[in-house]
DNA sequence: CTGAAAGCGCTTACAG
DNA sequence: CTGAAAGCGCTTACAG
């Protein structure tokens, strides 16, 4: 047992002074080619790795960003929302390509979470990733920009957020699938959602789905309107709630696929046929979207360059850059839930 | 900007020494009561945190977690294996249940990822999850042992294996899914998926379908089986080989859901129906397994226990304790996807 | 129960 | 291009 490897170690076996094996693995270029040689021979003898403590705790940064998904307390445990996995994949993608380590954390396992990161110096910046009330965050995500925390966060681009964020173009897509429900010759359709500013990503599709109504010369009916998080048991409650109600409606839009699928299977035990009875569409395409039955017409959220953008911005803070909250294309998905049969 | 706090200034204001503040966020019993109160004061108001790179680099731990995804790099870049990111999300709750952070990284980004982590400190320990060729990483695996790194691994408990590892009982479960196809009629039953010791989870599931048949006095044909990776696209070439070889089949056992679903869309495009042409079974219950038309039969796999005896067995090993690997059983679900009209 | 002191393993001016 | 030295912010014997 030699102990632990130092950049001592390395220095003595190849004959130079620890700053200049610092130097050499640092990538400086103040060091002799032959030098950095010998350094490199003596760090593969030794199977030597810089220990990232000491090197962050004296370079006061520390090549990792950390995630924070915070989520209604109220929600599933069991299983993380599947877009958000999709987005945590191209986040950890996008992270790792760029040279960063990626800590993950759920908010509900943190009392504290606005601070726990940043603050202790675990990671250079943070990621949020939020499915819960927005309202209810909004006066920590001000502590933390106050405090000088670089973070960005997914979700709506709202006009008086204190951080820089990054969306998709949610009333774009609500309006596109609302048009393109009317234009399947649906007179009545619903929305299952919240619609209030406390989600406010749902809110925006409830705008586009509101002005796409108006577009065609209709208005919004409070009695088409049922609130449900985007949980598929709440989808079901949602539809269960609708179709108590007694009002008429031939189209359904829902503001994500979980809350479709579940008014999906709501519908089914009502003996109502999707899309012939009701034309169907949600939004995000989670994987299983293509998979039910009949697949259902969605808007396409692009994870992928969301993640990247996402990394990008932050890197962008941390390296003192200004950084801009963008707004990503929303894309109309078409499948078989919303095509009525002519 | 009166720069970071830090435990001196909390010494400071509490009128106590540095030390005595460490011991008190510590929770060191040898702090008076009164003392620990002042302290507790003085860091509210200072909104102190523990830089935790100095105290890891003290303590000599890290309080965090690694968790490693390797894969075949000919792995699709897009999505992640719906099985791993529900094993992810698991594992990260179980993390955070039991204090730790968890580290998340690919292989494919890291050149050197048996070292990496736990070598430069960034964690106390790693859990390996993969999707790739065990024999081309056991070298590594073996390696990283030897080097006294702390690690779990999630797969096949082989006799020979360097590592602790948590897997689910493939043999029986293979064995059980291949019966019950038996009990419905069939009396071809094919196997998609690898069967070698490269992939040994998938070899287990075909052991256990060949002893389902020698139990019914039947033998494991080779022109019945077809190797495939665990994707969509594999599941599909599979079956179309199968079906070239000309070979009479009334069943398929795949050795993923991801497979079995390639292979349904296969089937589909020769005017094969499920289940009346063909009896088909997957494995591991992924979410999209009970949306699939016809719903797919398969086995699931405890993700979530076994995620709390991932964590659980590598804080042990941390601990210095002995871990043991671990076979979590595996259970048949059955759905439409399996059952013959009678 | 508390304090003074050493030291974890690096990075980075500073001086040559 | 290289070395000696200070110091990042903690934890933990050691001595009272």
């Amino acid at each position: 047992m030699k102990g632990k490897v130092t950049s001592f170690d390395i220095a003595h076996l190849a004959g130079v002074s620890q700053s200049t094996v610092s130097r050499a693995l640092r990538g400086s270029p103040l060091v002799n080619e032959e030098t950095r040689r010998r350094i490199q021979a003596a760090v593969d003898e030794l199977n030597y790795k810089v220990d990232k403590n000491a090197s962050s705790l004296r370079a006061r940064h520390t090549g990792t960003l950390a995630l924070l998904l915070f989520e209604d307390p109220t929600a599933d445990e069991s299983h993380i929302n599947p877009f958000f996995l999709s987005m945590l994949g191209s986040i950890t993608r996008a992270s790792a390509q760029r040279g960063y380590d990626l800590l993950i954390s759920f908010q509900q396992f943190s009392r504290d979470w606005h601070a726990d990161y940043a603050d202790s110096k675990k990671a250079d910046g943070i990621i949020l990733l939020g499915y819960g009330d927005y309202l209810a965050t909004r006066d920590k995500l001000q502590k933390l920009v106050d405090q000088g925390t670089r973070c960005v966060r997914w979700g709506a681009v709202l006009p008086d957020q204190p951080d820089v964020s990054v969306g998709c173009d949610n009333i774009s897509g609500g309006r596109e699938v609302t048009t393109h429900l009317l234009e399947q010759g649906c007179q009545r359709v619903a929305f299952l959602g919240d619609a209030s500013s406390h989600y406010p990503e749902f809110f925006d599709r409830y705008r586009g789905y509101s002005r796409a109504l108006s577009d065609a010369g209709m208005d919004a009916e409070s009695l088409l309107q049922v609130n449900a998080e985007s949980t598929e048991q709440s989808g079901y409650q949602a539809m269960e709630t609708l179709l108590a109600r007694g009002v008429a409606f031939d189209a359904v839009f829902a503001a994500s696929d979980l809350i479709a699928i579940g008014a999906m299977r709501s519908l089914a035990d009502h003996g109502l046929k999707v899309p012939d009875d009701v034309a169907l569409a949600g939004f995000d395409d989670i994987p299983v979207a293509s998979f039910v039955n009949p697949p259902l017409t969605t808007v396409l959220q692009d994870t992928k360059l969301a993640g990247e953008i996402l990394v990008d911005n932050l890197l962008a803070l941390i390296r003192g850059e200004p950084a801009e909250s963008a707004m990503l294309p929303a894309k109309l998905i078409v499948r078989k839930s919303s095509l009525k049969p002519r």
